[in-house]
DNA sequence: AGCACGCCGACT
DNA sequence: GTCGGCGTGCTC
């Protein structure tokens, strides 16, 4: 008898290996690399499903072996390339191979299943792998599309489809990852202009079980299709992947989070190997790790000809100067739209000291102040009431840029007339008709509108800077470039508050060179991206000082970073020095676990995140 | 996760 | 003497 590896979809450290099983003659002849099967599993009575990921003659283990029970799926459910996928995002997270199977593989749908076999039956799948050309060389780019999103020859949609097509003539799979339900909107009426709906297989969580299942199935079981969704599409089954897309990787939504913590471009790199497929970023604004990987020479930039808009910076201290209000007055006085991009929500996003003119910090974690609700000057870290005298010894202190509430009362005073608009991510307006209309909208929630915006107002500049966070540029650079995306052709930029070297970067619209610059700084300061950090909570303090103790001793090339929160460690690492790390890691770990007298049943003692992007 | 094995306290 | 507590460890 022949047997068969199983794994299972299960996120315990005891069960992460793969177990081998007898295949009794009667489901020979059905059970092929990939297919769901049930399984008797220790002491229990009840089947266990798995996944079979290999089949052979032999096996490794030395006792006896049971017999597969039924075959729970009679189409494979797994491909090998997801399967190798989860291994090593398994092993860089320092995670469990069964807890990522759940992202590869969706819940299974009985009725999607059958209705799935039915429509096979009448039309089957085609084969690819006898016409399938070898490998083309591996491209790996980061193209910054024009910022013009009107001009549809530089939106990113075009540039993707146009080189998915290329790729589905040759049969060959293609794998898109957006960031968010909009974006996935915009490439699905893409790929409708284009004629591809049939050849496109979207992964999305949001959809319903039997459409995810339907969805996923035929993902696993055809191929020459274009695979597309949110981030877990990053190990979504895609055949004969050739290229793969991601828009926006600095976006925050490209992180998971829960454990292990991965996010799509890490994941997206690695797959990028293991397929030996092509990977392009695309983004209006580079991250900083992509930034990094153009400067080590591993990506190549594309930068677009197209034309930009125009930008005027104004330097006034208020949030919209007496030119900027006449710029707003005239273009809603020709029933053109506007786009005011502020901040966030609340009555202040800063407060400043009328005698010194900086910007009021909290006393205890350094955090900007703010004006919340309830109008009260609180730290917007640690929530403290903060004194009314600055360190100056002013004691009078004004808001810097007001919250979306109160700018929109003085627009509204201001522009009795005009007919305004809010989005936020609360309450969020996704596209608005073309006329008139005063859009004041969060960062991400900026509707669209055909045509464009004929004025865009980025008047929360500096507060945007003013948090002391680490990724505050490069995420602003982001935020801005989308918003500035959203600019008609003949269309105006108004940027408020920013002065200096970056005024003169950002009136050139350059924002792979302000990333770039913030980046080389970061890393000549042994911060990420060229460092991670990487943290572990523990859910006690004996175990927490057990586990940094066996650190400290095992492991004492890991530079240890204060941190503030308790019973957590946290450590710096070269980037290439993950997989070390972690496989370091992983013994100290498990054994810290397994030896803790403080555990309470079913909890983890340890929780480890490798990149840990709030750590610092 | 289940489930059995195993070694100490209170019960007919 | 035995019933049963849940700590420890294994599951192909």
């Amino acid at each position: 008898m022949k047997i068969a590896s199983v794994v299972f979809n299960s996120s315990l450290p005891q069960l992460d290996k793969v177990f081998d099983y007898l295949i009794p003659d009667s489901l020979a002849n059905r059970i092929v690399i990939g297919v769901q099967v049930a399984v008797p599993f220790g002491t229990s009575k009840n089947l266990k499903t798995g996944i079979v990921i290999a089949i052979a003659n032999i096996s490794a283990h030395t006792g006896i072996l049971s017999e597969i029970a039924e075959v729970v799926s009679a189409l494979p459910v797994l491909t090998m390339e997801q399967y190798a996928l989860c291994k090593e995002v398994a092993i860089r997270q320092l995670g469990q191979v069964g807890e990522l199977l759940g992202t590869a593989v969706p819940k299974r749908s009985i009725r999607a299943e059958a209705n799935f076999l039915k429509s096979l039956k009448n039309d089957p799948p085609k084969t690819s792998a006898a016409t399938a050309p070898k490998k083309i060389g591996a491209i790996r780019t980061f193209f910054s599309p024009g910022l013009l999103d009107e001009d549809s020859q530089s939106h990113w949609t075009t540039y993707i489809i146009e080189k998915a097509k290329h790729q589905l003539q040759n049969n060959r799979g293609v794998l898109v990852v957006l960031p968010d339900f909009r974006e996935l909107a915009a490439f699905e009426e893409a790929l409708q202009l284009a004629g591809l709906e049939s050849f496109s297989c979207r992964q999305s969580s949001e959809d319903t079980l039997q459409i995810r299942w339907t969805n996923h199935l035929r993902s696993v079981n055809d191929s020459g299709l274009i695979v597309y969704g949110t981030r877990s599409a990053s190990f979504a089954a895609c055949n004969d992947l050739s290229s793969i897309f991601i828009l926006d990787d600095g976006d925050e939504s490209h992180h998971e989070q829960g454990s292990p913590y991965w996010n799509s471009r890490d994941v997206l790199l690695q797959r990028s190997h293991l397929e030996q497929c092509s990977i392009e970023f695309i983004a209006h604004s580079p991250s900083s790790e992509v930034s990094r990987l153009c400067e080590l020479g591993y990506l190549d930039q594309i930068t677009t000809t197209a034309h930009k808009p125009l930008v005027r910076i104004s330097i006034d201290t208020e949030r919209i100067d007496t030119e900027t209000y006449a710029l707003i007055a005239k273009t809603l006085g020709d029933d053109k739209p506007v786009l005011i991009q502020i901040a966030n929500l609340g009555y202040a996003t800063a407060l400043a000291c009328l005698s010194c003119k900086e910007i009021r910090r909290c006393d205890t974690c350094h955090s900007s102040l703010w004006l919340d609700p309830s109008r009260t000057a609180r730290c917007r870290g640690c929530k403290k009431t903060a004194e009314n005298i600055c360190s100056c010894g002013g004691s009078s202190m004004r808001p810097t840029s007001l919250g979306s509430n109160a700018l929109a009362e003085q627009l509204t005073r201001s522009f009795p007339k005009a007919h305004i608009i809010h989005s936020s991510g609360a309450e969020r307006i996704t596209g608005i008709e073309r006329k008139g209309t005063l859009v004041i909208a969060t960062p991400g929630a900026e509707p669209s509108v055909a045509g464009g915006f004929n004025l865009v107002v980025l008047a929360d500049s500096l507060a945007m800077l003013g948090v002391p966070r680490l990724r505050g540029l490069e995420q602003a650079c982001q935020k801005w470039s989308n918003a500035i995306a959203k600019t008609s052709f003949d269309g105006l930029v108004v940027i408020v508050g920013i002065t200096g070297v970056l005024a003169e970067q950002l009136r050139n619209l350059d924002f792979s060179a302000v990333v770039r610059d913030d980046m080389l700084e970061r890393c000549e300061l042994g911060l990420p991206p060229a460092t991670r950090m990487l943290s572990i909570s523990a859910s006690n303090a004996i175990d927490h000082k057990r586990i940094s103790e066996a650190i400290k001793t095992e492991i004492a090339e890991l530079e240890s970073i204060p941190t503030a929160v308790p019973n957590t460690i946290v450590y710096g690492y070269p980037i290439g020095a993950g997989n070390t790390v972690a496989s370091k890691l992983k013994i100290l770990v498990n054994s810290v676990s397994k030896s803790s007298k403080n555990k309470l049943p079913g909890q983890r003692v340890l929780f480890l995140n490798m990149d840990d992007h709030k750590a610092i």
